[in-house]
DNA sequence: TTGAAAGCGCTACCAA
DNA sequence: TTGGTAGCGCTTTCAA
């Protein structure tokens, strides 16, 4: 292995200078800096990055805390978009990440404890909100730094990245209405987490401003077999919605699956949209019109604020909101040349 | 923070009495590792990382080489499942992962050498296969410990985990035409990697072997208009041919949104099938026939073979080959009671 | 602008 | 079975 005392010797300078010139330091002369940084080239240094950690007391990785590392996470196409955006902000900044991978909750706390205390890692990004979460209290408790991707719940001195549900779901409602419909559904996962919830606020409160004739909301797991039960519901009503909005691209493709099952054709039966925009949603049977809430920004801006809360303790703690915008595709398009 | 010093004062022991007691050292008396163990627990001990890393040389932890770090890798179900079986395995055994996250062939070559050179990392996973990879020269050369998931091409000393994709196609076409069909299509990705080229050779085969009528092999990358380009030559033919195999959950999902649009039906039309399982093709419209091909268990066995090299570098370099077997939905299931 | 040297927290060797 | 201690590779302080 190639130290820096290797590159000190090789370049007739003390061991501090070269760690001077790896720094950047700026009392470091433009002749010494030149030696040292062509010596290191010749021979193929790298820092060692234990032996810098341990003295710095600094990893330069970054905890993503993940509520849970199932399939249903680690497929979802919001986590992975989510993640890449986290990843691309850290690594421009010479940040690594490193993902919890517990299953159950009891375990998710023994992770994130052990990574604090063993000095793995600078910080934490949660990946979730969540009332009243043992995690917030246990960094909380021991001043660790983190920052959360989603809603502000009671903690006000928190940084949140989030978007607005509430206006995203009232985007999307008052879209379907001026489509003319008048029969709305809603179908959302039934444990509520802050993101549905402000979803089917959204979506009531359009309905209801625009004197909506019927809006209905159901509740059902991202299974196919829940989703054809809803859809099954529905066909037994007097009359099918004319519009059916998801809470998220897995209840989505579950619901195309049990319509085309019942060969209830899109958009000219039923229309349907969603949340959360990536090429399930593109690709769909047919593609989707979607309310884009860009997961990759949120990741983006969690990264950031999240590097200069580890550089900066004293920063002020505020909120970051992305903004979302509707994408029309085929499943709200009425098809005039068939 | 808490060290094993603190942790040697108060139990009144050597430093080095503390670390043996953590390594779980043969020579430590039951008494003195109660006590030691005791007070650990009471001050929340936990062993500094960095410290370790830098005395042992070992940082267990594992990188993950991925052919490109873009989106179409991260959402594609068949990489997110590989690599939650790599780090399941990874932890069982109290490795960690780390990912790279270049897009850009030069860019991976960098960070690959640099995580190689800097000790972060123990050994490398590689999570594709191809033709005088400039990577596997690298490691090669370094001497570098690696595993690749995916087909042995030249090399004779490198330890690979696949499935026999020869074998997998040939067992889904064989499917298909015990189905009665007589006329088959396959479509696979135009770059021509290692996976590709096999399962359109074992398509090939048995359709030979059967003496098929006809059958087609188009090329398509996995975006929407291309595969809707591929349906329409399909539909300028005399006759559309009755079943069509992809090669990837992303190239069927947009095959299903083509066949949606000119409401082809499946399986009443046209019956189709794919490789890999995931939630894409289970909730798809209709669900997908697939031969699930397991990714979780590449995912795993080459954790553990990974592990293994690491912890004795002498072992014997043996390739290990997943099977693969069909799960038959509703894609190929004549309707009977419609 | 540069050098010398202490020390980060741990493991492992040599002694006892 | 346990203790003392050197040293992993680096940064940083103090001195020159």
């Amino acid at each position: 292995m190639v130290t820096i005392k290797d590159v000190a010797k090789e370049a007739n300078v003390a061991p501090s200078t070269v760690s001077r010139v790896i720094s950047g330091h700026k009392s470091i002369s433009e002749n010494t800096s030149k030696k040292v940084k062509a010596v290191m080239r010749k021979l193929g240094y790298e820092p060692n990055v234990a032996a810098r950690t341990l003295v710095t007391q600094k990893t330069k990785t970054i905890g993503l805390i993940l509520k849970t590392a199932s399939k249903e996470m680690t497929q979802n196409p919001f986590f992975t978009d989510v993640l890449m955006g986290i990843s691309i902000a850290c690594k421009k900044r010479a940040y690594s990440t490193i993902m919890t991978t517990a299953i159950e909750s009891e375990e998710l706390i023994a992770e994130v404890e052990s990574l604090m205390k063993s000095k793995s890692i600078d910080g934490f990004i949660m990946l979730y909100s969540k009332e009243n979460d043992p995690i917030i209290k246990l960094l909380k408790k021991n001043k660790f730094p983190f920052v959360v991707i989603g809603k502000q719940l009671q903690e006000r001195d928190i940084i949140h990245i989030d978007n607005d549900n509430i206006e995203a779901s009232e985007l999307m409602t008052q879209f379907m209405i001026d489509k003319g419909h008048n029969h709305l559904a809603f179908i959302a996962e039934p444990d509520s987490y802050a993101v549905a919830i402000d979803r089917i606020e959204g979506f009531k409160k359009v309905c209801i401003k625009n004197n909506v004739n019927e809006f209905q909301i159901f509740n059902a797991r991202p299974e196919r077999n829940e989703i054809m039960e809803v859809v099954k519901k529905m066909k037994e009503q007097k009359v099918f919605p004319s519009a059916i909005i998801t809470s998220d691209s897995m209840l989505n493709i579950n619901l195309l699956s049990a319509l085309y099952h019942y060969n209830i054709r899109i958009p000219d039966d039923v229309m349907t949209a969603t949340f959360n925009d990536s090429f399930i949603n593109e690709s769909a049977s047919p593609p989707q019109t979607v309310v884009n809430i860009h997961p990759e920004y949120l990741g983006e801006e969690a990264g950031i604020a999240m590097i200069k809360l580890i550089e900066d303790p004293n920063i002020i703690k505020k909120n970051t909101i992305i903004p979302t915008e509707i994408i029309e595709r085929a499943s709200t398009k009425r098809q005039e040349n068939v």
